[in-house]
DNA sequence: GTTATTTATTTCAAGCCTAAACATTTATAC
DNA sequence: GTATAAATGTTTAGGCTTGAAATAAATAAC
């Protein structure tokens, strides 16, 4: 837990890049298997999953810069997600009301049927794919992952 | 550590997705943070880091196929980044004799310099943005997050 | 009230990425 | 030997992603 010298043969640092080699690996691994499956039984993508789940979560619907900023990803990469979901149907847009710059979206009914046989296929992946480790395990991986990330997230003011 | 049955609120389910956001929430932050680094500092990209922390690790050089398979990406991808890498004489391509199909890349020594001075600062980098866990935890959590995931690898067969 | 700044969002260029189609070469079957 | 299959790479179409520039509206400064 010392400072960040990184003296090219410092143990600490070598481990820290293990870790982050493994997640890398693992985030991978996963990213593939689950973008194919949702491709192969929903025809759709990981980045318009990610949009629908944040969107399901908020039913009073989110706006533009709201989306980017929980899924961590840039204002014009919203944008084009966000176009294509509503061609489907799946989402639709809404002025904000005294504020002629925001756009507010939020999911159809059509968008929360679909979103929700999505998600309960979604977790029972993550949960075969991670089979190996009970919850327990889990909860306790998480919790070092969460703690040792020394990263602030982009503020969050609502 | 039982099978996958998945009935909407099985507990283990829904710690093992919680384990699957975490991952890809330090995945996000991690990779967002040394982009904009590899950008600032050294006018790269990390998919470039990648392939040429390959190829340092293989001096004689890699094939297509291979890079492709150990990165993880597809095969028309790496096309793409080995042609721009290329471009600034970072690597060079050779024919394989005895294969006219396929073609070894492998670093320059501009390449090798140019990436021994990037792998250096990124190492510093990682050991920072993970300087709330030390060794031991570090060491702990890659074993779990590696006998965790109960994906095979595609095959590897040199 | 006008000017300047900040905020919300889109557009754009460039690169990343995949799956599928293609071309070429090598290996296999017979 | 010839047909078939498998392997190596590239190309293509379409979507994802970013950072920067542009647009427009709201806010602050004065």
């Amino acid at each position: 837990m010392k400072p960040q010298s990184t003296p090219a043969h410092d143990p600490t640092s070598k481990e820290r890049l293990r870790l982050w080699l493994r997640v890398l690996k693992t985030n991978r691994l996963m990213e593939a298997e689950l973008r194919e499956r949702l491709r192969l039984e929903f025809g759709t993508t990981l980045p318009r999953f990610d949009v629908m789940s944040a969107l399901y979560r908020n039913p009073k619907g989110m706006k533009m810069s709201e989306l980017s900023r929980v899924l961590m990803v840039s204002n014009g990469n919203v944008t084009g997600i966000v176009d294509r979901l509503r061609e489907d149907g799946f989402l639709l847009r809404e002025a904000v009301p005294g504020d002629r710059r925001a756009a507010r979206v939020r999911l159809t009914a059509k968008g929360i049927t679909e979103f929700e046989k999505q998600a309960s296929a979604h977790e029972g992946w993550v949960s075969e794919l991670l089979s190996g480790l009970d919850a327990e395990t889990c909860h306790m991986t998480t919790e070092l992952l969460a703690q040792g990330l020394t990263l602030k997230e982009p503020h969050n003011e609502n």
